[in-house]
DNA sequence: TGCAGCATGTAAATAGTTACATGATTAT
DNA sequence: ATAATCATGTAACTATTTACATGCTGCA
C-alpha cells in the first residue's frame, strides 16, 4: 500500500512522467522502492480517479507522447497524513541470504562465484552513489532544507552497501577455507 | 518464487512444522525471509503436491495436531539447483526511506519522534542477535562446516543494523538542527 | 541491422496481506 | 480476566510479476 507514497513523494518534488517516476526507482536516490513501470502506470491511474494527481497529456513530434503528473492539494495532504503515521521497520525478501544460509549444500567453488558477481554489482552501486554525490551534493555542508534529506538518503545508500561490501570479504574468507580443505 | 526456496532452506536443515518456520522467519538468523504463516501453511501444501516436502501428522493431548514436513530427495534437488543459478540483488520497498525522502513536509519533531521509535527497535534486533550469538555461537572458531553459513546470516545481521544506527545518528542531528532554526 | 531510450499500456497469473475462525494451555 | 503460545487453515482482496503489444529516434 506503501507504492501510492513513495510515487507521491517523487511527485512532490518533481512533476513528472510514469516512465521519469520508474526511472527515479531506479536511481541511486530513489532505490527505496523498486517498482515495475507497469504497476507505476497502473497506480498512477488508481490515483488520478482518486484526485490525488492531475496530469496533462503532452504531445511531442519524435517521441511518445506522455502525460506529465503533478500531485494536487488533496494529494499532498494524503501524503502528509501518512508521513507522520508510523511505520514498521521493512520486512525482508533477500533471495541471496537465502542462499548463503544454505550454503554448505553447493559446491564453494560456485557459491564463490556467486559472492564475487554480487560484490561486483555492489561496487557498481556504490561508484554511481559516487557520481551522483559528486554531481548533485558536492558541497553537504550548502545544502538548502529539502535537499537534506535526499542526501541522507543517498547517504544510506553508501553505509549500507559498503557495510555488505565488508561482510561478504569475510564470507570470501570463510569460503575459501572451505575450498581449500 | 523463492518462498519455497526459503522453506526448503529452512527444512533442509531441520524438519519442522509450518509454525516453527514461520518462527524461524521471524528470527534474528531467519529475517532474510518473512512471510506469514497463511502464506507458509499454503506454500507447504503446494511443496508436498509436487513432492517436494512429505509430512507426518502427530495428534497431541495438550496442543492442537500438527504436520512435521521433512523435504524430500526431489526436494533437495531441486533447491540445490536454485542454489546454483544466480539470483539477482533485493529489490528495496523501505516505506521508513520514503518517509525521510520527504522528511521536508513534516514538522521535523515528528519526524524525529519516528527515527528515535525506528533506533529503539533496531537497538532491540541487535540485543536479540547478540543473545542468540551468545547460545548458540559462542566459540567461531570452532564451528562446524555446515553452521558456519548460518554464522554468518547472523554477522550480517550486526553489520547491518549497526550501520543503519550509525546513519540514524547522523540522520538525528540533522533533524535537531532544524528543529534548533 | 539491431539495440537502447522514450513512452504507454493490457492481460493473465502468481504472490502476499487482512480478516476471520477454532481451541487448548500457561503465564500475568 | 486477558494475552501469549501452539497450531492449523479458508476467503476475499490487493499487490506484484511476467508476457505481450506498439512505435519512433538515434547510435554503433
Amino acid at each position: 500500500m506503501s507504492l501510492r507514497y513513495a510515487i507521491l513523494a517523487s511527485l512532490v518534488r518533481k512533476e513528472g512522467t510514469g516512465y521519469e517516476i520508474a526511472s527515479f526507482f531506479d536511481s541511486s536516490v530513489g532505490t527505496f522502492w523498486k517498482s515495475s513501470h507497469q504497476q507505476i502506470y497502473k497506480e498512477l491511474s488508481k490515483l488520478n480517479k482518486e484526485n490525488l494527481v492531475v496530469f496533462k497529456q503532452v504531445h511531442q513530434t519524435e517521441k511518445p507522447s506522455k502525460k506529465i503528473y503533478k500531485i494536487t492539494k488533496k494529494g499532498q495532504q494524503d501524503l502528509i497524513k501518512w508521513l507522520e503515521s508510523p511505520v514498521d521497520i521493512a520486512p525482508r525478501k533477500d533471495a541471496f541470504m537465502v542462499k548463503i544460509f544454505a550454503g554448505n549444500l553447493v559446491k564453494p567453488e560456485v557459491l564463490l562465484e556467486e559472492v564475487k558477481r554480487h560484490q561486483e554489482i555492489v561496487k557498481g552501486i556504490i561508484a554511481n552513489l559516487q557520481e551522483v554525490e559528486n554531481q548533485y551534493f558536492e558541497d553537504p555542508e550548502e545544502l538548502s532544507t529539502d535537499m537534506l534529506y535526499p542526501y541522507m538518503i543517498l547517504q544510506h545508500g553508501f553505509i549500507a552497501r559498503k557495510a555488505w561490501l565488508k561482510w561478504s570479504k569475510q564470507l570470501e574468507k570463510i569460503i575459501k577455507k572451505q575450498i581449500a580443505d
